[in-house]
Formats: C-alpha cells, sequence, structure tokens
DNA sequence: TGACAGGAAAATA
DNA sequence: TATTTTCCTGTC
C-alpha cells in the first residue's frame, strides 16, 4: 500500500518535529509514523509526499486528514497574519507546519506523560509502553510498535508500569487506563468545544494545557491554544503577552480566533528553533 | 553535586 | 478565587 500525493506550502520535517507528536522514527531518508493498527513510512521530495503504509492499509484520504493536508492553509495564514500585526514574520519562518489529526487515547497519554518532562523523556516513557503492551508490525525499516489499546494496557503488571518511570504521575496513568479507553475519548471528540474541555478537565492529569493539547492535536479543534512555558515565553517576547496558562491562554484564542492553534504551533516552532532547543530546523 | 527544566493538584491565604 | 507548594526523573 503506497502512494505519492502532490503537496504546496507544507514541510513534512517541520510537521513531524514540531512537538505534537513524540513516536516517531527516522530511518533510510524515511520517517516512520505508527498510527492506530499501521505504521506510516513518509518522504518528502519537494513537492511531492511519498508514503507507504504498513499493518492495517490506510487509503490517501486518511494519510492526508493525518498530516493535514486537507486544511485550507492560505486560508489559515491570511487570516492569522491579518488578525495580529507583526504575526506575518513569524509565519515565514515556520512555513509548512500543519496540525496533524492523531489518535485521541494515545494523546491523552502522551501528553499526561509530558507534565513537567523534556521531549526525550516523554518519547523514552511512550516507546517503553509500546513495547510492553502494543502489536509488533514488520517493516522493511524493522519493526516497530503501536501504541497499546487500553486492554492491552490494563494488563501491564505492577513491575512493567514502575519501568516507565512516571514518578507522580503514574497514579494518573493507572487512574486514566482503570476508568477511560478509546471508545470514551472518541466520545469526547463528538462534543463541542466547551464541552470538551470540560470533560478533559475531569481526567486527573488533565489541566488546561494538556487539554487543549488533546484537543488540538486529536480532536479537530483548530482554536484550542495549549500553553506552555515555551508559549509563554514567545507570547511575551512577541506580544507583551504574561500571565497565568489560563490568561495566556484566553488571550492567544482571542487574538488568533478561529485558527489559534495554528499560531500557537508557529509560536512554538519559532521560538524553540531560536533558543536552540531539541526539534528546531 | 546542586541547579534547573517541565504542568497539575492540593494546600493555603 | 488567586497564589503558593509539592510531586519525579533526568540532564548538565
Amino acid at each position: 500500500m503506497q502512494g505519492k500525493i502532490p503537496i504546496v506550502h507544507f514541510s513534512l520535517e517541520r510537521t513531524l518535529k514540531c512537538g505534537q507528536t513524540f513516536r516517531v522514527f527516522e530511518k533510510d531518508g524515511w520517517f516512520l509514523y505508527p498510527y492506530g493498527n499501521s505504521v506510516v513510512a513518509l518522504k518528502q521530495n519537494g513537492n511531492t509526499l511519498e508514503y507507504k503504509v504498513f499493518g492495517v492499509p490506510l487509503s490517501e484520504e486518511a494519510v492526508r486528514n493525518l498530516l493535514g493536508l486537507n486544511d485550507d492553509i492560505e486560508t489559515i495564514n491570511n487570516e492569522l497574519a491579518q488578525r495580529v500585526s507583526g504575526f506575518a514574520k513569524v509565519i515565514d519562518k515556520t512555513l509548512g507546519i500543519r496540525i496533524m489529526r492523531q489518535v485521541p487515547f494515545e494523546t491523552t497519554v502522551s501528553f499526561m506523560f509530558s507534565v513537567q518532562s523534556a521531549i526525550p523523556l516523554i518519547r523514552r516513557r511512550l516507546n517503553v509502553l509500546s513495547e510492553l503492551a502494543g502489536e509488533k508490525i514488520d517493516t522493511p525499516f524493522g519493526a516497530f510498535y503501536t501504541f497499546p489499546e487500553s486492554r492491552n494496557l490494563r494488563k501491564l503488571s505492577d513491575s512493567e508500569v514502575q519501568s516507565l518511570k512516571l514518578g507522580f504521575r503514574e497514579k494518573w496513568f493507572r487512574e486514566f487506563i482503570e476508568r477511560y479507553d478509546e471508545n470514551a475519548l472518541t466520545e469526547v471528540s463528538r462534543m463541542p468545544f466547551s464541552e470538551k474541555e470540560r470533560a478533559l478537565l475531569k481526567i486527573k492529569g488533565v489541566g488546561i494545557k494538556v487539554a487543549h493539547c488533546i484537543m488540538l492535536f486529536s480532536m479537530n479543534e483548530l482554536s484550542a491554544f495549549p500553553v506552555d512555558v515555551w508559549i509563554k515565553r514567545g507570547m511575551e517576547e512577541l506580544f507583551s503577552v504574561k500571565g497565568t496558562t489560563k490568561k495566556v491562554t484566553e488571550k492567544g484564542r482571542e487574538m488568533f480566533g478561529k485558527y489559534a492553534g495554528y499560531a500557537q504551533e508557529y509560536i512554538y516552532y519559532y521560538i524553540r528553533k531560536r533558543r536552540g532547543a531539541e526539534g528546531g530546523t
């Protein structure tokens, strides 16, 4: 299962490395991304995106949707540049980033694990988890593991859970897999914005930042605006906006409107690149 | 080795 | 309701 997709205004590398996803691997010039019960191999050559799917087949449309290729990026960028003066220069330096449409259950666990943690540590925890309870998929690029299903997460032994080194997050994770499954998160993803936010905030270990990450990266809410330390730095440096996470979240959504999530990714990438953090290219 | 990085929840004012 | 404190693992 493979194909080529013509693309414009798209950077595969920036999209996969801007912090919205953790489990992406690089091999032989390809990016490998476990997605549901598939592994997607992706490679960009200029205006062509080449893909191969292993495990459960995916349509070209599914691959496009996953990578945000159905978003009308010119309209989005014009809207953002028009609403906020001075933002065009940020867009210029971050061109090609798309918001992915990931799996809600996996995204929730991923960002719960991300609390007070740096990206390499988050990635390690998720990879250990997938190797412990995910399905192995063999590809010509090597073997990769799918993100585990909730019923398999519940079978993990205490020592296996402890091997994730979750620290104070461990009790959140245990409670989460006890009380929630894929269907529960799919239900949430069908709610309108405010109800989604409220439902997500009920999950222990999910605060306002994580809730907005889940909505933006896996629940099709392009107006969500996750605020972490990098966004706080960026919003202060670029727009002199400062305050609590809640205040900056509200201000960002108000400033940028229905595509605030795209603005957030641009700011995140822009600031991290400037500070030389991991993930900037 | 001690300072620092990184959000949510509980405690406190 | 707003602010402070506590919680863990890992890097430098």
